[in-house]
DNA sequence: CTGTTAGCGCATTCAA
DNA sequence: TTGAATGCGCTAACAG
């Protein structure tokens, strides 16, 4: 069995409450007694039982993230951000994946909370956000990352994708192009839905035409990216400029015009969101718009850390980070 | 407060016992007394509290996770099919970052033991692994992942490395390419020593002269892959066909070909470890060493759960997992 | 500054 | 089949 503080009271000749409080660097302790019990600890090799001290004090300094899928880029450079900012507080993560879907995230929302975490950051896996409603009933702050969810109110950090959509259009507008085509993402999920509106509110504010056409919706994937891009080249008028709004259907999308090169009459030039790892090696690719994946997870940690901490701030807490623009 | 099984056995006219009992599916409760504490249970909503239960079963139900960086797709892959087998087995896991760092390897382990885990997952983030000692010293069983380490042994998931190097080695010079440059890691991680001993081998097989001149060791990150890359080209005799030993070296040697199209005079042709995101995109890559990023995780997890439940394995369980190729 | 005592929520002996 | 009692390891009143 493991060493506990009664071990140690015992071996430096004190009581289990002196041995906490030097566990606890509780300042009205003599420097002898604590340095007799420090040594008795080093001694015995004493390490701290969490799960005990959790039990008392109904703090478990665990925080549980869910995610959509655990093995893409933006999603872990978030979750990276947030790490290294709560670690800062002496909390650790459980991390979780939804496999974007909600009822697999209601089931990780229900583990968490008998696990005791003290908060959660999620990213939605889906615009339903009903179940969330638990984890603020138990009392367990949540702060939601990149995305919204119909029905449930709470602090979140998100990119301002409305102006970074629109300014990637705007730049591509300057420098003469007029004819653009789009592969967005699914509308129900926010993010998706905003970069669509910066889309259609530069081609306004500039007076250009909206073509249905060479407008198409795909799901973030990179399948859909290929079938998306095949769509277009495939139109009777192909567009010679095409915007993605997100990094795995830009590599979908350049998947296909690899592979299709004879067959593509006019060269595509690409404008996408994200630029993560390879984004800026793809060969099509001229534009790129840059979220602050490091800063949406540390931020949505510092917000949590405030939560939990009661610190006296308003309520929803709501950031909307601004993305970059990259050229090649 | 919360809901505990003194409420559940009041509303429900028992004793805490027998509300424990009924959590744990004990056989020997009658199905009518068995249906009202049910029922109480979900009039009160009622939720076990697992630090309370970890407390006097000394088992939490969570695994470590300890890897050099969260934002690698290698490495969250390998997370993904590890975190979803654990699941299986109804385990939860903390995420840990351990920056390529022995010593924060170290202090994310002694929290770790704090925490109670009930086994740990490590991508080792050195060649040192005398502080995983630590951990085996608390009975807490260690599964490695991907990589070994001097002066601890224990189980662990690994490629067979040496073929899969030696295999695209072949390939080529089957393919009639004699002069093969090499872009390798840092020779003190096991997995580039592997590789490298996988290149030599082929070479001296098929007696091809080694040529310690287009031979270059990087660090595994895109920067190093970038330099080396450049380094061989200033060559004054560069090799028309290169092999990477990983993803992010061959990410910055493309990018170095591609922003040096015109001063490369012929025309290089790359193979590389790694078929991971846009991997098969890059434009001068023909031959891809694939990992079973995935199976590496579940594998690991596997032997960490039969570590857990005492079963009678032999020790070390050592498992070396093929790779595949891919062609282009 | 230090010790005594109680109890966090649960599982588990031992009796009945 | 059920209940009463105990303690997991720790912290936090309260006393002194």
């Amino acid at each position: 069995m493991a060493v506990t503080v009664k071990d140690v009271a015992k071996h430096a000749g004190v009581s289990t409450a002196t041995v906490s409080r030097v566990i606890n660097n509780d300042v009205r302790i003599s420097d002898v007694t604590r340095a007799k019990v420090l040594e008795s600890m080093e001694e015995l090799d004493y390490k701290v039982n969490n799960i005990a001290r959790s039990l008392k004090t109904n703090k478990t300094y665990t925080i549980g993230f869910i995610c959509p899928e655990l093995s893409n880029t933006f999603n872990m450079t978030l979750a990276k951000g947030m790490e290294d900012e709560l670690r800062r507080f002496g909390y650790n993560v459980i991390i979780c994946n939804s496999n974007e879907n909600a009822d697999e995230e209601n089931e990780r929302i229900r583990v968490l909370i008998q696990k005791c975490i003290d908060g959660v950051i999620i990213i939605p896996a889906s615009n339903n956000g009903s179940h969330f409603k638990q984890l603020s009933d138990t009392g367990i702050p949540v702060v939601l990352a990149d995305r919204l969810v119909d029905d449930f109110i709470t602090d979140a950090v998100l990119v301002d994708n409305i102006n970074a959509s629109y300014s990637a259009m705007e730049y591509l507008i300057r420098q003469g192009v007029r004819r653009i085509g789009y592969i967005g993402g699914d509308l129900k999920i926010t993010p998706a839905r905003e970069r669509d509106e910066g889309y259609r509110r530069a081609l306004n504010d500039y007076c250009i035409p909206f073509e249905s056409s060479i407008v198409k919706y795909g799901d973030f994937h990179a399948r859909s990216g290929y079938e998306k891009m095949e769509e277009l080249m495939k139109d009777e008028n192909p567009p010679g400029y095409v915007f993605i709004t997100n990094y795995y259907m830009h590599a979908g999308a350049t998947k296909y015009l690899m592979e299709h090169r004879k067959d593509v009459k006019n060269p595509v030039t690409i404008a996408s969101f994200d630029d993560m790892e390879l984004a800026s090696l793809l060969g099509y690719c001229k534009v790129l718009v840059s979220q602050p994946m490091l800063e949406i997870g540390s931020r949505a940690a510092k917000i949590l850390m405030d939560r939990i901490n009661g610190e006296d701030i308003s309520f929803p807490m709501i950031y909307r980070l601004k993305a970059g623009l990259l050229f090649k």
